[in-house]
RNA sequence: GGGGUGUUAGCUCAGCUGGUUAGAGCGCCGGCCUGUCACGUCGGAGGUCGAGGGUUCAAGUCCCUUACAUCCCGCCA
């Protein structure tokens, strides 16, 4: 293998051209065949499986007599002569099925307890255990696969980066709060008591402040920290791999964006075809119901509020004729097959996405029609329907009637829903740009706005004064990159006028002491001649999820943590002792 | 903060309308076995049924509380 290890060869490389060879092999037991007067083991190491053979006639009685005490997981040191294996003993499963190295001398390097679960693919083994025991679940070739891609696609993006004359810069993990976007995890100062650190939510402003600094490509691969509750897409400390660029147009940056991603996809052996496609974020929303659509399936939102204005059905006529409401409906082709129970159901999937009640129109195979709400419909109005929502028998169509974003985030729910119910084929990977997001949105309930990115994000030029009057009609330069419906990166132009900077801040119910107080260090380096500058940050857990095909973005990561914020192997988070909490003047109630 | 699902042997699970000593497969331990590769074969050990409380003559099973895991909603500038 190498000077620097004291095998000779890998427990995966071994092949009939090497029969003849004496051999080094270190790794693990991992199954071990006790034949009485033959006993085989397979070695296990980060790059596979090799059969070692254990016969008293040819390697001497000590080495058989070590593996007849060998167990699973024991870590051991073989030396011997590789060999075929007799006619008809091949393995054709194993790379290395053709061969076996005949064992001279064997050394135990350590004895093992037996593992609590067993180390193989395929495990159905409950994830906390695993967690619990995550150094031996590592073991396991998938979890060694999915780290080894991570490599190879973080490498390959450091690669690009770096050839497109980009600079890694460390920014700190100590920071500044900044509690307006998600909760800050943060860090008491032992030599300022009373004074707290933030671990940071992304390294956001301080690469714009690198801008400033005169650096003008940037990037870095970066941990970012969000005190905010678990998804299976979501943990507490993450990765993202952040760039930024001085003197760029939005297309420059998701072009350069494209030209890397192409580089670290093609190192994985995935197909990225540039330029990417462009949807508007209004398109993706009215299309999909969703700012991170998967396109890999139709199902489209399809607005009917037209036919239903002078309906007899009253829900939907009065959505229909109502400022800002829509009456819109998908079709899930197939599900109107489906029991009534079991329709039934969906109606309690439709309010998890915010739904008062579901109606619903089931198209039998038979050509009869099931549904609650069809007695109230013209025939009229149920030939329109048929023919803007493309209705055949087997069909399944779902109504919301309500504010349009309110439909539009319900159905985009219950689109990926039936998505997964329908089990419908997604072939491949689905690459687009979400662009023009909205600057502000509003909360419904406050009436406060927020920023729809963050509020660093830079306006439309042509819409800035809109700011004070009409907020919610203020564009943006944003874009974000969708992969297979997830969020998978996004990024934008940066505001590089603190005057302009401040008045976002503003709008966003900042007062101008506020603003200074929280983010004066920016307001202050912008105006030091801040070039115009924008970037990317790439949610590399996720996108690594999706290229190895894992339901969570705990498969790709070394020790993540539990839905409720525990690393079940170290214990944490954990009690502190009061001598350090008193280090950094704390009391716990 | 809210909702769904789950917790029985080391692991994965079964255990019906409450009723003897709680089962299976794998793993583990021991015997036999020179061509297996999910080796085979014979035998064996292993359980406070997540925890606490309640109903009952009787609780793994019913009720309440709680912990943990997991998925989703809220949340995630």
């Amino acid at each position: 293998m190498s000077e620097f290890c004291m095998a000779t060869h890998n427990a995966g490389e071994l092949r009939s051209s090497d029969i003849g060879q004496d051999v080094v092999l270190c790794g693990w037991v991992w199954r071990r065949r006790d034949h009485g007067g033959l006993i085989f083991v397979d070695l296990r190491d980060h790059e596979g499986v090799t059969q070692l053979t254990f016969d008293p006639d040819n390697s001497g009685g000590e080495a058989f007599h070590t593996a007849e005490a060998i167990r699973p997981e024991w870590p051991i040191m073989v030396s011997g002569t590789v060999r075929a294996r007799p006619e008809d003993t091949a393995n054709p499963n194993l790379p290395t099925g053709e061969v076996e190295v005949l064992v001279h001398e064997v050394v135990v390097l350590n004895t093992s307890k037996t593992p609590p679960f067993q180390i193989e693919d395929g495990i159905d083994t409950a994830e906390d255990t695993r967690l619990r025991y995550r150094y031996l679940d590592l073991r396991r070739p998938e979890m060694q696969h999915n780290l080894k891609l991570r490599n190879d696609f973080t490498f390959a993006l450091r690669s690009a980066l770096h050839n497109q004359d980009f600079l890694e810069v460390e920014t700190p993990s100590l920071a500044k709060s900044t509690p307006e976007g998600a909760r800050d995890f943060i860090v008491p100062s032992r030599i300022q008591p009373g004074n707290f650190y933030a671990l940071p939510q992304s390294p956001q402003l301080l690469k714009q402040l690198l801008m400033v600094g005169g650096i003008e490509r940037y990037y870095q691969v970066a941990k970012c920290f969000r005190d905010e509750d678990l998804r299976a897409d979501r943990q507490p400390e993450f990765t993202q791999v952040d760039l930024e660029m001085s003197f760029v147009t939005q297309d420059q940056v998701m072009g350069m964006v494209e030209h890397v991603l192409k580089e670290a996809f093609s190192a994985v052996g995935v197909n990225f075809e540039t330029p990417l496609r462009r949807i508007g974020y209004w398109e993706a929303m009215d299309t999909y119901g969703s700012d991170k659509p998967d396109t890999r399936y139709g199902m489209h939102l399809v607005d009917v509020s037209d036919i239903f204005k002078a309906s007899r059905f009253k829900v939907f006529a009065s959505a229909a004729n109502t400022e800002g409401e829509r009456v819109k409906c998908i079709n899930a082709k197939g599900a109107g097959a489906w029991p009534r129970a079991q329709i039934d159901k969906l109606e309690k999937v439709a309010k998890t996405f915010g739904a008062k009640g579901l109606a619903w129109i089931a198209f039998r195979e038979d050509g009869s029609v099931n549904s609650p709400i069809v007695k109230f419909f013209s025939d009229e109005e149920m030939a329109a329907l048929k023919e803007r929502a493309d209705v055949e028998p087997g069909d399944l169509v779902m109504f919301a009637a309500c504010g349009r974003k309110q439909a539009d985030e319900i159905l985009g729910g219950m689109r990926c829903h039936m998505a997964d119910a329908l089990g419908i084929e997604r072939e491949g990977h689905d690459f687009l740009w979400v662009v023009d997001f909205p600057m502000f949105e509003q909360d419904s309930a406050t009436g406060r706005y927020s920023a729809e990115h963050h509020p660093f994000t830079l306006p439309v030029e042509q819409d800035v004064q809109l700011i004070d009057t009409d907020p919610l009609a203020v564009g943006s330069y944003t874009y974000d990159f969708v992969m297979d419906g997830f969020e998978a990166g996004g990024g934008g132009l940066r505001i590089h006028n603190a005057d302009l900077q401040l008045k976002v801040l503003e709008r966003l119910g900042f007062t101008e002491e506020k603003a200074k107080e929280q983010f004066g260090f920016l307001l202050e380096a912008l105006s030091f001649g801040a070039p115009p500058m924008g970037g990317f940050a790439l949610g590399l857990d996720r996108v690594c999820m999706l290229l190895v095909g894992a339901d969570s973005i705990r498969d790709v990561m070394a020790f993540p943590k539990t839905s409720s914020g525990s690393d079940l192997m170290q214990g944490a988070p954990s009690q502190v002792s009061s001598a350090q909490l008193k280090d950094v003047s704390l009391r716990v109630d």
